[in-house]
RNA sequence: GGGUCUAUAGCCAAGUGGUAAGGCAUGGGACUGCAACUCCCUGAUCGUUGGUUCAAAUCCGACUAGGCCCUCCA
């Protein structure tokens, strides 16, 4: 399989350590509050690469880390906890606060089709994991005590920028408003690794260390869940475009300081979905969850096509008239799915020639689109019966994941209720009333489904 | 200022050197009492500009526009 890898800013071929086996790590949410359609459509994609590896024949060991702790506003000293925050909002626990929004985000990923990783673990359950790489780093120079706090030096470090090609003297401190420079730090790139010491007493989370009574800096998390899950040598580390810098080149930093060697070779990151101002923020404008596509009788999976339609690598803009074409796309394609039979005997040498293709198309650094398209070609080859094309198109959706053979579902006394409708209609029709007639189906229409006369009598189309 | 990515029809988008996939919309037609659904037909020389090549949307340079990162972020 292609992918484009962030190490070497380069497409490559994707090689596995153990041939046959994939170890792949995935940063998880900081669940401090809703997750927005562009926080998902990262996980979509962790997704469907998990899925395409599968679909490609192999064994993933997935893991993914919910943090619960240490996610500051800022990585100095002077950051505030995204899930205190969180907590003070909502008069609650961190705790409450955490185990609520893991819940909701878990849901959110069930509605779009997004698989639960094998191994989901919260920051908070591996401290002594933590503690284990923080107690190596200092004794090996690695890490430094100032201030109270532990901190990594990356002074000690020839290539720290490796991910990023980021030149240290080129760097613009505070960038951002709102950011302090830490006066403990011994140079400007160094990161806190346990904290002992922050501005915030109220901290309700807090465990005993060589260091004091304190807690982790947010990217031991990912280093130590991934290690204690997953071993030294990882395959694949994937997270939101926004994570290269500054966590994913301070999880490599502390993490080959302490393994001695090499810990991941491939890199993958996914684009952003913005909107037309540009980042999608929870701070700023709409807070587009999936709840609120709901509620504006959005179909999840219509957004999952959506992203699908594009490629992870690509940028994607937010807007309702994109979305609503996607919905229209999606739901045509399904009914086109949905109306395939069980007639014909398969065709096994048609169903190796598209699913041949479609991994072609996987292999090609998950090039979604082109899986779709092929997709089409599938319904639309007249050579192929209704079986072989459900046949192929079944498998595909294992990685699709569109739920593309799922009736939705159908309330049956509004079911019954129309039945009768469309027989007074008829009736009606018969006497060619169309007055009488029309006035029915505006009032089908009205109950939010459409009909439809065919040669076999008038059908219902559930939106 | 540094890094990084992108630029293809109204919209989404494929294309990785040989004369532009696919989807949605639009327009026309079939079907219908009219419609909806469905089916058929219908559209672009690829941001601008140099260069390499027999041949470039595809490679190289410049320019323009835009996104993201440079210690919140998916």
């Amino acid at each position: 399989m292609k992918l484009y890898n962030t190490l070497t800013k380069k497409i490559e071929e994707f090689i596995p350590n153990k041939e046959g086996e994939v170890k792949m790590y995935t940063c998880g949410p900081t669940v401090y509050h809703y997750a927005h359609i562009g926080n998902l459509r990262t996980y979509i994609f962790e997704d469907i690469l998990e899925k395409s590896l599968k679909y490609l024949g192999y064994k993933v060991d997935r893991v993914m880390n919910i943090t619960d702790v240490g996610h500051l506003t800022s990585d100095s000293d002077s950051g505030e906890d995204k899930m205190l925050k969180g907590a003070k909002r909502e008069h609650k626990t961190v705790l409450e606060i955490a185990d609520y929004y893991t819940e909701e985000f878990k849901k959110d990923c069930e509605k779009l089709n997004v698989r639960w990783p094998d191994t989901v673990s919260k920051a908070t359950d591996n401290i002594d994991q933590y503690i284990k790489i923080i107690t190596n780093l200092l004794d090996t120079g690695y890490a430094y005590l100032s201030g109270g706090n532990v901190y990594f030096d990356t002074s000690k470090l020839d290539d720290y920028y490796k991910l990023t090609n980021h030149k240290e003297d080129e760097m613009v401190v505070g960038v951002r408003e709102g950011v302090e420079e830490d006066s403990n730090k011994h140079n400007q790139a160094d990161f806190v690794l346990w904290f002992t010491k922050s501005k915030f007493d109220d901290q309700e989370l807090k465990w005993d260390s060589p260091w004091g009574y304190g807690y982790p800096g947010w990217h031991i998390e990912c280093s130590g869940i991934s290690m204690k899950y997953l071993g030294e040598n990882l395959d694949i580390h994937c997270g939101g475009i926004d994570n290269i810098f500054p966590h994913h080149t301070n999880e490599i930093a502390q993490s080959e300081s302490y393994l001695g060697h090499k810990w991941c070779n491939f890199w993958v990151h996914g684009e952003h979905l913005n909107d037309q101002t540009g980042k999608m923020s929870k701070s700023k404008g709409d807070f587009l969850t999936v709840n609120l596509l709901e509620s504006k009788g959005y179909d999840p999976l219509a957004y999952r096509f959506m992203c699908l339609n594009s490629q992870y690598r690509k940028v994607l803009v937010f807007s309702y008239e994109i979305l609503d074409n996607m919905s229209l796309s999606y739901s045509k394609l399904k009914s086109k799915t949905l109306s395939l039979t069980d007639n014909g005997v398969l065709d096994e040498d048609k169903i190796n020639y598209y699913d041949t293709k479609f991994k072609d198309a996987l292999n090609n650094n998950l090039n979604t689109s082109m899986c779709l398209t092929i997709l089409y070609d599938v319904l639309k080859d007249s050579s192929l019966n209704d079986l072989t094309k459900k046949t192929i198109i079944t498998k595909f959706d294992e990685v699709l994941s569109l739920d593309l053979f799922k009736e939705s579902n159908i309330d049956k006394n509004l079911e019954d209720k129309i039945n009768k409708l469309i027989e007074k209609r008829n009736k009606y029709k018969e006497e060619k009333n169309y007055i009488e007639a029309d006035k029915i189906r505006k009032e089908i229409i009205n109950l939010g489904v459409n009909i439809k006369d065919t040669r076999e009598g008038t059908k219902i189309i559930w939106n």
